[in-house]
DNA sequence: GGTCGAATTCGACCAGGGTCGAGACTGGTG
DNA sequence: CACCAGTCTCGACCCTGGTCGAATTCGACC
């Protein structure tokens, strides 16, 4: 399929894309113009419309190319044989690097991340499956390690630990946590205490199985078959 | 301060208000256009913008409102006797109604609540403050009972399982959790192998002392004097 | 090479959030 | 009562995200 045609798409959605990674990184999403991104990218406005159905979907496209740069980064920072605590701090606070260089930036893409419209669910699962994979496998690591119950249930670990994820960013944007060394403090402790376990005596009954089998299911290609023999993907 | 203008100026602004109520909830946030609304209000258009900065503003003093509704309803909801896991979930479920009562809406809700933008973030705070404070008034009681280490430390508990609440809105507005039941069972076991502890051996150093207290300093007013003196607040 | 339908492009247009500035109202002062 | 300064109000306007339909380009098939 390479025709003229094709070819010629391709080139233009490059070529819209190209400009809105200048645009945003120079001004900020909500200060470009979706006319200015056109005339940026030698195309007419409406023609946008043929590639992406709304503004912030550019802005997702976007973000997929620079998560490729992030997740280079992250795999120098995080040492697959320390500890879970610092393998899942280093991540998680790879992944805040990354997202707040630029606070406006990555407040909206939190937004769409953590709470996105139903036309964007699948694209923004998308974006953020990459990242879980990540933290899955230092879990399931850590647990062969012994570092975690045995019996401990992985998905619920990546589901606790992405919460602490969630806790943190969202205080750090509603000004709980102002500095970055607040953030990882506080990502620190909560993952300590996690592992330690607030109570005392009986936690009550198990969670439903059934209900818990159903909310794994769609993870299921999260459990990577056997985590031991590690593909390097570079 | 009971002049004709400021008289004037409070009835103008209810009548915002009312309209906004009349209007979101019958059509909903975005298809609601600020024109209508000064309409209905029987005000001009700009006339608006005196009273609100932003059609979010609008919005944000429109939960403040539902809000109140929403804490009555907790209070029967919540047994302050039943074990911690149970009351947590009964307040995080009782609050992911109220958001998700309206898809878009709560949508709209959770991104200004949990990533709000610097003009609002002091409006937004003083919005979940309230619910915090439940969480910590639960959290507290337990761990007179008990029920909870001694040790342990309230307002980290209350941002670990603050985080839970998090992740299952975001987890369904992400789509991973498509039933309410299933929300309230995946809160359910988070909570609960939290009080069990994820670990195994030594979870590593504490973390800095400094650090947390600077962190937790703008909470001192959350720690309300002695819980077992309760007032109730009607 | 010619022709027709589908894909692509874009100028013109619309709707809605937000701004501006001129005028109307209030209430304090002499 | 006359006047002024500050406050409110609102019609007209601007800007930008998004749509529409006509014109153009492409390429498959005769």
């Amino acid at each position: 399929m390479t025709t003229l045609r094709a070819q010629k798409k391709r080139q233009t959605r490059k070529s819209i894309l190209e400009a809105a990674i200048k645009l945003f990184t120079e001004k900020g999403f909500e200060q470009t113009s979706i006319e200015e991104l056109a005339k940026v990218a030698g195309i007419g406005k409406a023609t946008i419309y043929g590639y992406f159905a709304t503004k912030q979907e550019i802005y997702l496209a976007f973000c997929e190319e620079e998560m490729d740069y992030v997740f280079r980064h992250m795999d120098e920072e995080v040492d697959p044989q320390a500890p879970l605590l610092e393998q899942i701090v280093a991540l998680s606070m790879a992944q805040f690097d990354f997202v707040t260089a630029n606070r406006e930036f990555g407040r909206l893409f939190c937004r769409e991340i953590a709470f996105p419209r139903e036309s964007m669910a699948d694209k923004s699962r998308e974006l953020d499956a990459r990242y879980l994979a990540r933290v899955m496998e230092i879990i399931q690591r850590a647990q062969q390690r012994g570092e975690l119950h045995e019996d401990a249930d992985p998905l619920l670990a990546l589901a606790n630990f992405h919460a602490f994820y969630l806790l943190v960013i969202s205080g750090w944007y509603g000004g709980y946590f102002a500095t970055r060394e607040m953030v990882a403090t506080m990502l620190r402790a909560l993952c300590r205490q996690s592992l330690i376990g607030w109570g005392e005596g009986d936690p009550g009954e198990v969670p439903d199985r059934e209900i818990m089998d159903q909310i794994k299911a769609p993870f299921a290609n999260l459990h990577l078959a056997e985590v031991d023999s590690q593909e390097d993907q570079e």
